[in-house]
DNA sequence: TGATATCATTGAGAATCATCAGTTTTCTGA
DNA sequence: TCAGAAAACTGATGATTCTCAATGATATCA
């Protein structure tokens, strides 16, 4: 199911410039929340910021590389690999959240792909860099547990939303998480390619395509601007939840 | 899908005596595995351990009870329930892992219902009591950034193996899981009910039971005791794998 | 702007799965 | 040890979904 996607990884990463911690504007939804401005003094390796386009890959699985990220902007998906070529999304991160903590508690590489779907706009910080600042300011930890459990509870939802019923339940699911999830201030959100929403589900493209399809007749789902979608989400609700 | 799971709900619980943790022979495989004898002199409130029969109820989504639980021994699956009764399995938690972590980051119910599937034996922690060792002793952190770790390494296993490919390919995928899972010293393991088993990936109970016993006539799978089972791992893996 | 590649949609037939109903097996308690 | 209940298994049928193939729409780039 759904071999080979991203068969060209475009790469295009910017790099930003160096991240000033003490003075980022958004650090109080970002990973380093609950520090004081003098945490980032003397740090052991300094954090950059990057820019990746749609579409470029943040890191792969099994690499073994030291760098956590905290997502500014956009939205990046976790993409588990199978030996046979077949690609499975295991979770979306939007901005706030963290990726690649299994590094923290002793994994010597990334378990996902992280892959951005439009471009991101992120934060990468060396793992010495948390362990010195864990060390030093405890709280660290609560947030790196807040992190986790909050990836726990989406990995859950996923599970029981995306993983049982009929197909159009399923697309119906997946929409309103699309909904809560991007619509951020507006109640639009991008709508994924029907390859990446098989990806999430568990289903052929081609049954995406057509409940997508059939959303859009019944005036479910109507497109507002470019691939900026809006849903009505009670009948959404009503599809997913009938028996 | 699985409709009114546990009608009978056994609350056969049994209170076995005060846990006392600077004494237990286990603590290294537990909860407080990184703490020094000395940590248990001054608890907040103490901790007791119990043992739940098979199908006992732990604890019920939603509740607002205040206790972690540190399973010792037996097999507990995490439910959730849909509004419309239906029953989905989201994670089976064996023997050194935790349950109701989601309460030590402000959560204020237990996020799913935790059911002993056979004998479990358990310590009940108060969350005052983490949290006072939590501040006494910041290694504790790590402990359950650990925890939580695995469970999301777990979740994530779950929705890539169980939550896609055909019937045959899951169940062969779950009875890999359970075989890695159950088996720890010996290669048997417990054989789940059909009902537990569909509420884990999402098919019907039937279409299980056709699968289950399609293995047994294949010997892929057979009974060596009561309800113990063995199987043939390659074959299982072939046919999960198989495009 | 037009050519081309990629993505989304649709159709039709085959394969898979859910459902309902009935049978067999296993478990449980008197 | 036996009767009754619960769980597991099986068969038949209809609905759903997958697959293959073709067409339409959209994006990209020279």
């Amino acid at each position: 199911m759904n071999k080979e996607l991203d068969k060209t990884v475009c790469t295009n990463v910017e790099w930003v410039g160096r991240a000033h911690c003490d003075r980022c504007h958004i650090r109080r939804l970002m990973f380093f929340s609950e520090l004081p401005d003098s945490a980032f003094e003397h740090l052991l390796q300094p954090v950059d910021q990057f820019i990746h386009a749609a579409g470029s890959t943040i890191f792969e699985a099994g690499t073994r590389k030291k760098f956590i990220y905290s997502i500014r902007r956009g939205m990046v998906k976790l993409v588990h690999t199978a030996e046979d070529g077949t690609n499975r999304i295991v979770r979306l991160i939007g901005p706030g959240s963290a990726i690649g903590l299994e590094l923290l508690d002793g994994a010597d590489s990334y378990h996902h792909s992280a892959i951005a779907i439009n471009q991101v706009d992120l934060c990468k910080i060396p793992v010495p860099t948390v362990e010195q600042l864990e060390s030093e300011y405890p709280e660290l930890y609560q947030h790196v547990v807040q992190q986790l459990q909050d990836q726990l509870d989406l990995a859950d939802q996923w599970i029981v939303a995306l993983g049982a019923g009929t197909a159009k339940q399923r697309v119906a699911q997946l929409l309103l998480v699309l909904d809560k999830f991007f619509a951020e201030n507006n109640d639009e959100f991008i709508l994924l390619s029907r390859e990446d929403m098989a990806a999430m589900i568990g289903i052929a493209v081609e049954t995406v395509s057509r409940m997508i399809a059939e959303f859009k007749r019944q005036k479910i789902l109507y497109k507002t601007d470019n691939n900026l979608y809006t849903c009505n989400t009670a009948e959404l609700l009503k599809i997913a939840q009938q028996d």
